[in-house]
DNA sequence: CCCGGAGTCGAAAACGATTTCGAGATTCGT
DNA sequence: ACGAATCTCGAAATCGTTTTCGACTCCGGG
């Protein structure tokens, strides 16, 4: 397999006989090189098929016009939010690079990664892994639903603490009293807000939160599944639970159809997020939903206005969540 | 803000009291440096927290270790297939990274955005999308669910011609013989496959295939909508329908429920891809399993053997497809 | 005492683009 | 017709790395 060599602009200069100077001038539209030439050169182009290598370009003028994305993981969460990245990039002159830190990736990939990039490939970051970036980065980076505690970058989340309380009262409002939470990452401020919020819901009616209808969990389903099973089998079990999101309420409603539990007859579940899962599920998952692709298409437009020196006006975007109620829950 | 400066190999060299050839060294553990210097210059970098430029570092050297994968949009096909890709690359010393052209893109933006990166960013491709690539890429390329027509590329993919034609006889042992199908992407090889699979179950069974009952899809959800409610409108409308892909299947399901029609009751549909969502609908979706996890996967194994230079054993991998029998077929 | 090999290190040339700045060529005003 | 302003173009520096290769030091053997 022969590898045919790389057009380079020396090429493209060579065959139009003129200089590199004067190819690059014509491809970024400069000022100073005459129709006549710049049509000729632009054939030369087009004939020998020349795209001007990106790493080259941003070697020497750093500036790439290429946004990067930062995600722990290919999960619904972050595919969501990807989509709206995707397609809010377009119209505003970049481009979108994804990275995945893969399932078994050493801690500090997101940091390490990020130098590497940072004003030699991307102009700007958001980051949707929870991650503590610590050292300074030279370029504008952002975070969509951040780590716990102050990172000092601007952030993108949602309401989580009344998105949890709406999702428990809703509960309550159901007659539900026994109300069990599954918590999500405690490394990530959002499961802390949630857990904020199932609390202050409980509070406010009333009633004392029950320690042992508390779990954690970290967001994925799987490892859900033996929690739920343990707390579901409980002599006095609950007769509702609000998981802090949607993939561990999937759990739960597994486990409880692996009990014979029949949802929402013996069962109500919450969940948090609104992935387009959730609505597919049997029963279709009540859930307190997050803009998610709105919160990705938000990210590239602060980023892009960060990347293109306009002052930041807010350093945190908060948005609002919703109930969905759907088929998970039920009066008791 | 201030944007501190990137610290640069020279930095190091100047704090180390070294050459830049010699930190050059230390980073790459080239032979020709002793210990003490050594030890020393990795003190440094430490303190410093240098991260080697990436784009520098593949200007000259050609190589990275970062393999490239276009996908058309985050959808859960592809998104599964990067599932795949992304636990699959750990351990093999690469790196990987995600583009997608968003929704708008102007067709070609594959290539496009091949040629720009090809021998200089990335040392290899997965191409997870519908596109010919005709002119000569510099670094191996390899096609996952491939366009239509001979692109020379090694490619891999599912059965797709037995899986649909399993599936069609599944409706058929159910003792369906109206049976629709909801074509995929008539651009894509696999789409062609699995009508021919249609059509051959038919005809094994002795039956002629409707034309009335043949539509055009692609692969999308939301376009599937309206075909599909005129399809199910028809005086004569089918028992059961064999949607191309998973999406276009839930798509048909909810056009059914739109018009008060029980799934499976009054409607059997099955799938193609076993995407996540299809076991969570309601009713939960028969379809055809491909392995996307393990085709990413082995795409990235094909692939990193052809950039380290071992010959291609084999230029195309198709794997066995599945039939899975859910909730949303029964028999008539 | 001299010479050659081994062991360290650094100067300099790439890689493929962009950008500055000066040199010719052309046009223009008077 | 002549100097000045304007156009058009190219030589060269530069970005941050890797890699080659020559220079230098330090030994021990003859």
């Amino acid at each position: 397999m022969t590898v045919p060599a790389r057009v380079t602009i020396h090429d493209v200069a060579r065959e139009a006989g003129v200089s590199v100077a004067t190819v690059s001038k014509v491809i970024n539209g400069r000022y100073g090189v005459s129709q006549a030439t710049s049509s000729r050169v632009q054939a030369v182009i087009d004939t020998l098929g020349y795209e001007s290598s990106l790493v080259a370009r941003s070697l020497r003028s750093h500036r790439t016009n290429v946004i990067g994305i930062l995600v722990a993981e290919f999960e619904p969460f972050s595919t969501e939010i990807l989509k709206g990245t995707s397609s809010a990039i377009a119209g505003t002159g970049y481009e979108l690079l994804a990275y995945s830190g893969g399932g078994g990736s050493r801690p500090g990939w997101e940091h390490r990664y990020l130098s590497r990039l940072a004003g030699t490939l991307i102009d700007g970051a958001i980051l949707v892994t929870p991650t503590v970036v610590t050292a300074e980065i030279s370029i504008p980076v952002i975070a969509v639903d951040p780590h716990l505690g102050p990172s000092g970058l601007p952030t993108i989340d949602a309401d989580n603490m009344t998105g949890a309380r709406s999702a428990v009262q809703h509960l309550l409002d159901l007659g539900h009293r026994r109300i069990a939470l599954i918590g999500g990452r405690t490394d990530l401020e959002s499961a802390r807000l949630r857990e904020v919020g199932y609390r202050a819901a409980l509070q406010a009616a009333g009633i004392e939160a029950d320690p042992a209808l508390v779990l954690n969990g970290d967001y994925r389903r799987e490892t859900t599944m033996a929690p739920a099973l343990e707390l579901l089998s409980l002599p006095d079990r609950p007769t509702a639970v609000f998981a802090a999101n949607d993939l561990s309420a999937l759990g739960v409603m597994e486990a409880a159809k692996g009990l014979g539990l029949d949802v929402p007859r013996d069962l109500s579940v919450v969940g948090f997020d609104n992935i387009p899962e959730s609505a597919l599920s049997n029963p279709p998952l009540t859930t307190v939903s997050q803009p998610l692709q709105q919160m990705g298409a938000t990210a590239i437009e602060m980023l892009v206005g960060l990347v293109q020196g306009k002052p930041a006006d807010v350093r945190h975007v908060q948005m609002p969540t919703q109930l969905v109620v759907r088929g998970s829950t039920r009066r008791r």
